[in-house]
RNA sequence: GCCAGGAUGGUGAAAUGGCAGACACAGCGGACUUAAAAUCCGCUGCUCCGUAUAGAGCGUGCGGGUUCGAGUCCCGCUCCUGGCACCA
């Protein structure tokens, strides 16, 4: 690959071409944005990457390629475009260098950040460096920290005692985001629950505005359907179990009242049983006044359940597991049987009341417990068309009639109420809003929204990120750093490491923690909590529109202007967390009159992911690029040994696209592209590949692909010469219809297309080059002006060549002559019974007889048509003729 | 288990219900060259038939259906990828 540069340099020599315009629009600030210009607004966000120490990788320039054709395309259409870019700083990473090599985080940061903006550079992307913003300049966090007052001043953020997963090898909290089967997501540590004070936001106070939203946002449908399954939203009933401690048969004892949350309100009849979470306050209360009997056994069973870890809880449910409350009854209220109650780790103490009404007979979960409980399971519900089961017919049953059906049932769609009293012959649908109608009546329950979504955990017991700007007094008040004393800067420390007691690492800077009221003279500690990565991110699109501002955040009429974001190009793996925190924050300034809409991104577009290439073995086990052996073009390899096993045998090996890794050894990194093919074609390859939103393996072959289409490219518009005639017919054609599905396929984003319309173009020029000898101006200067986008330094450099002085960034997008694509004469296939058997050409626009005959007449048509009748003749003017025979 | 997305040549892929495989990669053959690289020209879905021009059949994961006509629309499956998962 790096032999053969000298001949590569001599005709294409991208490497100075590249070096040479990114150095003249880096002085010149070709893409500077004024945002107060007049003209319309195309405000293009990009999600900012978190500049890690190993630089970028291939799926970076994807999305960032993408928005940087769309932007350059729009610019040329006389659009205002906004195209920044900025860093997501803060976050562990850095962190956890300091505390192995001492080195402060934001020395990491600032090199880390040099190495990225260098290499972002190198691609030739138009954004406007006068607005990149930084997570951890205390000149970005201090609107960071403002917002959070904001946010704290409505009500929205406080301080809880909640369980939380504390992974000790990490030293912090995690959120549940960050935990993967019971396991941290970095580093793959274990996780435990344990309670701690932590600060939340009250983002459930927005799940239903969340929600609905949504349905207004031009966003791919997974991703909404993604962020509706994460908030959860369930309808259905509370209804309340009055308790009761029983002494031979005598009600000893009746005041707690245990409600339920249920979607079954429908059911109730048949519930032979509750359960409440161990954490449920009222299990403590009964413990106490010693109403359980078996005390011993159901304390065990809740030290138990508090020691396991989510992922324990998650496989250890294969098999449910529980302990019956004895001693007390919860009484059903629709028809006063006395229920068992227990208490089992299969109710969520966070979810609903904590407590349900178990209907085994219809309730998988229930059914699974019932079984291993031996407790009745009673049908109330039965398939339509079969309301004879149980106790006969319809509308007369109110019996406990087992259910005898080897798992629940569960079909709400076609159920009908049998043994169920009032209800029954309804359906499940009728019988919900029956059922909830009575409980109102008598008191006992009524309708109920829940969500999934819980309070955001907002803390993190770390170094690196936003301090609180928050002062504990000694007299137990609290209160805010003043905004006018904004921002609260991060202390330096000498020791970055967490404290393993769950105490942050700021708690260390005791100079800095410790504050006293110069008015009163009252004693008080700073929160030393900081904020997790994600509150950087929640609203640095706001930021860039205004990023030097130090009176407000941003300009409230530049928002005006700027909102909402048009488009928003990033990774799906932020489907649910990043976008709806942001939502959640931009929905609270907008609440607050901060910014002008209640959506931040209008358009949202997610990439797919680029994979490297892999081998597996014909089991399926990947073999890591450098243990691969080479014969005769076909790879060979083994399956790692067992420890103290015999090697392997080596086989031939499958092609298998798989995640880029540094264990497979597969990661292609982005420097080496650029050195070897140059940055153009590095654009163009990751465009050319597929669909923007497909997943695709990456083919360093294609690479060459491309590179051959510039080369030909730089050939044709240098070596032919260009004259100020008028086009052929032919190139008139060839052109518009290169124009016309370029300007189409960019402003849909269905790049590969768009580049293969270039690509058939070149085909065609060079065809005409060599027949004519020269090319006409008009059709060599509207080439370059359509690839400039895709492949900016080779268009600027050939629009230099050209005579051009100014950039061609600054150019109108060509439009094209819609009469060059009128043909005089069609190709039409033609059927005989749906298959085709022959082309006839005819004059355009002819009509159905004329067409018919001329297809009739083909001897490739005849021949088919010969002793048959024709029944039917089917005439698509300009597209196809077909004959029905019999 | 639930939700979403997908399945088209050797590979990446393209195709408003109207010529499946555009464009590219790989492969094969040729030109140029002392040679190689680079470059250029041609062929290239599968099967059959044939000296060849040509021709025939099959073909978009599987099974049905609608239609003059289905990769595309409808019904029923299989497999893959991602996400969620004891949320009552």
């Amino acid at each position: 690959m790096r032999g053969r540069t000298e001949t590569v340099m001599s005709d294409y020599n991208f490497t100075s071409i590249e070096k040479k315009w990114q150095k003249r629009w880096l002085e010149e600030k070709t893409f500077k944005t004024d945002v107060r210009a007049p003209g319309e607004k195309f405000y293009c966000l990009d999600m900012f990457p978190y500049p890690s120490g190993a630089g970028l990788h291939v799926g970076h320039p994807e999305g960032y390629t993408a928005t940087d054709i769309l932007c350059r395309y729009k610019r040329m259409k006389g659009f205002n475009v906004l195209h920044p870019m900025g860093w997501d700083a803060f976050g562990l990473p850095a962190e956890q260098y300091a505390v192995e090599t001492g080195t402060h985080p934001a020395v990491t940061t600032a090199k880390n950040i040099a190495r990225f903006r260098e290499q972002i550079r190198s691609i030739g992307l138009s954004y406007d460096w006068d607005r990149e913003v930084d997570t951890t300049d205390p000149k970005y966090y201090r609107w960071t920290q403002w917002i959070f007052e904001q946010l704290y001043k409505k009500g929205l953020a406080y301080v809880a005692e909640v369980p939380v997963n504390w992974c000790p090898a990490l030293g912090t909290v995690l959120a549940n985001e960050e935990v993967i089967d019971g396991r941290s997501e970095r580093g793959n540590h274990p996780v435990i629950r344990r309670p701690m004070r932590q600060w939340m936001l009250k983002i459930t106070e927005y799940a239903e505005r969340l929600l609905k939203d949504l349905d207004k946002l031009d966003w791919p449908e997974g991703i909404k359907e993604m962020q509706r399954n994460w908030i959860g939203k369930s309808t259905g009933a509370l209804v309340d179990f009055k308790v009761e401690k029983l002494k031979s048969c005598e009600v000893e004892k009746q005041e707690d009242t245990v409600t339920v949350f249920t979607t079954r309100c429908d059911t109730l009849f048949g519930a032979t049983y509750m359960v409440v979470s161990p954490e449920h306050k009222l299990v403590a209360k009964w413990l106490k006044e010693g109403l359980i009997e078996n005390a011993g056994e159901v304390s065990e069973y809740i030290r138990k359940a508090s020691m396991k870890s989510d992922l324990e809880r998650t496989e250890l449910n294969k098999e449910k597991t529980g302990v019956e409350l004895r001693g007390i009854k919860g009484v059903n209220p629709v028809n006063g049987d006395r229920l068992p109650v227990f208490i089992s780790d299969y109710v969520l103490a966070s979810y609903g009341t904590g407590a349900i009404m178990a209907v085994p007979a219809h309730d998988e979960r229930d059914f699974d417990f019932a079984k291993v409980f031996n407790l009745p399971v009673y049908q109330v519900v039965a398939q339509s068309g079969e309301q004879g089961t149980g106790n006969g017919e319809p509308g007369t049953g109110n019996g406990r009639v087992p259910y005898t059906g080897s798992k629940a049932f569960t079909d709400i769609a076609s159920g009908v109420m049998v043994n169920s009293g009032f209800l029954n012959g309804l359906s499940v649908e009728e019988a919900r809003p029956a059922m909830i109608k009575w409980l109102e009546e008598k008191g006992v329950g009524r309708a109920k929204t829940q969500y999934k979504l819980r309070d955001w955990l907002f803390s993190r017991q770390r170094y690196w990120g936003e301090p609180f700007p928050v002062i504990h007094w000694e007299d137990g008040t609290q209160s805010l750093v003043p905004e006018e004393d904004l921002p609260l800067t991060l202390p330096e420390l000498a020791d970055y490491k967490p404290t393993g007691t769950g105490e942050p690492p700021l708690a260390k800077a005791k100079e800095w923690v410790n504050v006293v009221d110069p008015k009163t003279g009252k004693k008080g500690v700073r929160e030393t909590n900081t904020m997790p990565q994600w509150a950087g991110s929640c609203w640095y699109y706001l930021r860039y529109i205004d990023p030097l501002n130090d009176k407000c955040f941003a300009d409230p009429e530049l928002l005006k202007k700027w909102l909402p974001v048009d488009l928003y190009v990033g990774g799906a793996e932020h489907a649910v967390l990043h976008l709806l925190y942001a939502r959640f924050w931009h929905k609270v300034l907008f609440d607050l009159g901060f910014v002008p809409t209640d959506e931040p991104f209008r358009k949202l577009v997610n990439q797919g992911m680029i994979l490297g290439t892999a081998y597996k073995t014909k089991r399926g086990v990947l073999v890591p690029m450098d243990k691969i052996t080479w014969r005769d073009g076909k790879p060979w390899g083994a399956e790692p040994a067992e420890e103290g096993k015999e090697p392997n045998p080596e086989e031939e090996l499958v092609e298998f696209p798989a995640k880029m890794s540094k264990s497979l050894k597969n990661v292609i990194n982005p420097d080496d592209v650029i050195r070897d093919w140059g940055a153009d074609s590095l654009r163009l390859y990751e465009m050319f590949m597929g669909p923007l939103q497909a997943v695709k393996p990456w083919s360093t072959k294609g690479v060459e692909g491309v590179f051959r289409f510039l080369k030909r490219t730089n050939r044709l518009v240098t070596e032919t010469a260009v004259e100020d005639r008028d086009m052929s017919r032919e190139e008139a054609a060839s052109l518009a219809r290169m124009v016309k599905k370029v300007s189409a396929d960019v402003e849909t984003m269905n790049f590969n297309t768009a580049i293969s319309a270039m690509m058939i173009f070149i085909n065609d020029a060079e065809a005409q080059a060599k027949k004519a000898g020269n090319l006409p101006r008009r059709y060599v200067e509207t080439f370059v002006l359509c690839l400039s986008p895709f492949a900016p330094h080779l268009c600027e450099e050939l629009w230099e060549g050209l005579g051009h002085s100014r950039s061609i960034q600054f150019e109108k997008w060509p439009g094209y002559d819609e009469s060059a694509l009128v043909e005089n004469e069609v190709e039409i296939p033609v059927q005989v019974m749906g298959k085709l058997r022959g082309r006839v050409k005819i004059p355009a626009g002819a009509a159905a007889d004329v067409a018919e005959k001329a297809a009739a007449a083909n001897p490739d048509v005849a021949k088919f048509l010969e002793g048959k009748t024709i029944v039917k003749t089917v005439f698509v003017p300009g597209r196809m003729v077909n004959f029905v025979v019999k």
